[in-house]
DNA sequence: CTTACATTTCGCCGTTTATCGAAATGATAG
DNA sequence: CTATCATTTCGATAAACGGCGAAATGTAAG
């Protein structure tokens, strides 16, 4: 029962939701999804931990970035969650930008531009 | 997205997830679930109208008591997500005990009953 | 019409959650 | 070793949430 709502709990933003379905396609760094849902880092970082304590992805260190990918074996409950997941979002419009997004953004330059973004202000 | 937010907020609860697994067994009224979950009647009721209000269940009225069952037919999503919870549910302690709670349940005895007791006190 | 009673709505309270920015951490590159 | 930079942790804040009891609502029965 508390696995269940803990699963629940996490499904249960929509920004999380569009991280898993954005990593649905790739693993990524906590840049490039932040990127995407133009957030703070640290609240990604936040959104990532809980899908992580939660079973749905891990992180895996390569240099200086934490790639994030989706867990694979994974548990019963999640690939089954992940399927219907993935199934009714099929048709969803955000999840469409967000993938399309994702083609155009690269990893070696984001940070930076964000950063010189935010000075020219 | 928004929908699909609103159904996993709505199973994100454990009390909400043990009110849907007791209607599995059949339509119940408020004061039945009050008494399976210990909480208030508003409680429930507040409860009952999230999980209403996300399609999971419909109210009928019977008399001076208010039925609340499982939506049928319903919406592909909530039958996809009903078919994972009964599933995930079958080895769960809690809804094995809601389950057989009930069946020692009568509506017409246990309202009066939960008045008196309190005010025992 | 009044009473009784199941349920819902309302207002309140304490906890949790999503968010941010700043500080801490950890790894790479000079 | 130091500087840089991606990420995480921390602390604060505002909003959402789960809980309760009291008042309002609606129905049935005297």
């Amino acid at each position: 029962m508390n696995e269940m709502t803990k699963i629940f709990k996490a499904l249960s933003d929509e920004n999380r939701l569009r991280i898993l379905l954005m990593l649905e396609s790739k693993p990524l760094c906590v840049c490039e999804i932040t990127e995407t849902l133009k957030l703070a880092t640290s609240t990604v970082s936040k959104h990532l931990s809980i899908l992580r304590s939660a079973g749905f992805i891990v992180d895996e260190k390569d240099g200086k970035w934490v790639n994030y990918r989706l867990c694979d074996p994974c548990s019963q409950q999640i690939s089954e969650i992940r399927m219907i997941l993935k199934k009714w979002s099929l048709a969803d419009e955000t999840v469409r930008k967000d993938a399309e997004k994702l083609t155009t953004i690269d990893r070696n330059c984001i940070c930076h531009a964000i950063r010189n973004l935010e000075q020219e202000t």
